[in-house]
DNA sequence: ATTATATATTTATATATACAAGTTTGTCAA
DNA sequence: TTGACAAACTTGTATATATAAATATATAAT
């Protein structure tokens, strides 16, 4: 069964580059090769033919060979080892990363809104003032914002941000298109990086009415800091996500369907 | 302020690749431009240098500029435009990845312990059958364990195993050490790939005691699916992580300290 | 049988070169 | 002023070559 098995596949090897394809030649390989992990006739742990060999095989220069092997050496596939080989990895648990596709999608959904639900300036108290790295009592603005998808409340995201009259945060922040240009890159927003944390948490009163949720609900809580160039905070907030509405999924190894 | 921030920070510019350092001239140059960023002397949306010039500044050839620039267009900090240049990436928060790292932890902790509670063959009910794609009714093997740092217990497994008694699953399965190899590397099982999901969950009466928590609170649960080399799934699985103990975190763009 | 040595094989690094292809910019003619 | 065209500059692809370093294997000496 199983040698019927690699046997299908088996012309597999045989195939060529085609030197006319728009698909530059280290790409086809790489895909040549992940096709062969895919399939099942490389496997864990399996050495792959050495890269003078695959350069006969294909007829490409071992620069070309070396790239796509690199390639795939970045992306988890195969661990090469000086002077012993290049060898197929084991899919670990370990290794596995969790994307915010969910999230993204609901934001680059027509049908998303965000509604400004609160925006005032207030004093920061002392709790705010330790995550923003505040010395004494500054004034910060807090946002609160719900969005809705087709209607349905799926996300509660509150925020405080320094306040700072030249930036003009407040109008920039406000829009609604901003939320989005958080998820699709904050460049106009100056932040140097950010720090994301991902807990669980089970929702109290408020939090339930907004998002028309039982109370004591399990939810994501996405918090998230940003800095500025001077690594100084600038922002601190976290979304509420409906637990019943969100789930982040990814895949170990290479599912054949995916190539 | 900020062009003095710039100014202070640039001598970066001057850096020299040593040629008798044991790390590679395309790694120096690497990390010679990820601080350039990370400083804020690059910042989002700024162009890079063209590679000919940073040939010339660095004395090094073409070819490995170009690698650098690969590697940083990989890990994302960079985005290239053939004819126009190389940009620094702003951040996106749709860029984010959570790694199973917290998890990871605990399975390479000493101080942790797996106890089996259960472990029995018994015949796949709808649900389980509809998971392990089974057709008619057949026997799989049920196992249930809690896995413990230092006496408090964090997690609880649930997995549902094809029985196969040509592969004597049962007997490495139920070893402690094969959840970590589970995390570290499962080429033993010869699985071929794997789904994984989390979601949240409100924690019930029997999770709850044995989690030695209150029931209703709020965790994580990780579902499981593994496949075999015929695309067949061999194992489905879930962990009920405690919300109040585990929390993913990840870094957006390039925080300083970290280089 | 063991050990040391030499040889071959493997991946890793680095350079030089050529051409392709997309973008921008400047020039010149209408 | 406008448009067409050419030139310059950018990144992208591909090859050929040389050397280094780690590993595995075969050989020969002890």
């Amino acid at each position: 069964m199983e040698k019927d098995n690699r046997q299908a596949i088996n012309d597999l090897t045989s195939c060529e580059i085609d030197r006319n394809s728009y698909e530059p030649a280290y790409m086809q390989l790489v895909y040549i090769l992940k096709q062969q992990v895919a399939s099942g006739l490389l496997r864990a742990g399996d050495r792959l033919p050495s890269e003078s060999q695959i350069c006969k095989q294909y007829k490409v220069s071992p620069m070309t060979v070396r790239r796509a092997i690199n390639i795939l050496s970045d992306q988890g596939i195969v661990d090469t080892a000086q002077g012993r080989g290049t060898f197929v990895r084991p899919i670990k648990l370990e290794s596995a990363t969790f994307q915010l596709t969910a999230l993204q999608a609901i934001f680059n959904n027509e049908k998303t809104t965000v509604t400004i639900l609160e925006a005032r300036i207030l004093t920061a108290d002392e709790r705010v003032a330790q995550k923003l790295k505040l010395q004494g009592k500054k004034r910060i603005i807090y946002i609160r914002r719900r969005i809705s998808l087709a209607g349905e409340p799926l996300l509660y995201h509150r925020e405080y941000l320094i306040y700072d009259p030249r930036r003009a945060l407040v109008e920039s922040e406000l829009e609604v298109t901003s939320l989005r240009g958080m998820f699709q890159g904050v460049s106009s927003g100056g932040f140097k990086y950010g720090e994301l944390s991902i807990e669980t948490t089970s929702i109290n009163e408020e939090e339930a009415s907004l998002l028309k949720s039982p109370a004591g609900m399990a939810a994501f809580n996405l918090e998230h800091i940003f800095y500025d160039y001077a690594n100084k905070p600038v922002s601190w907030g976290w979304f509420i996500c409906r637990g019943d509405r969100l789930r982040f999924t990814t895949t170990l190894g290479i599912r054949e369907e995916e190539l």
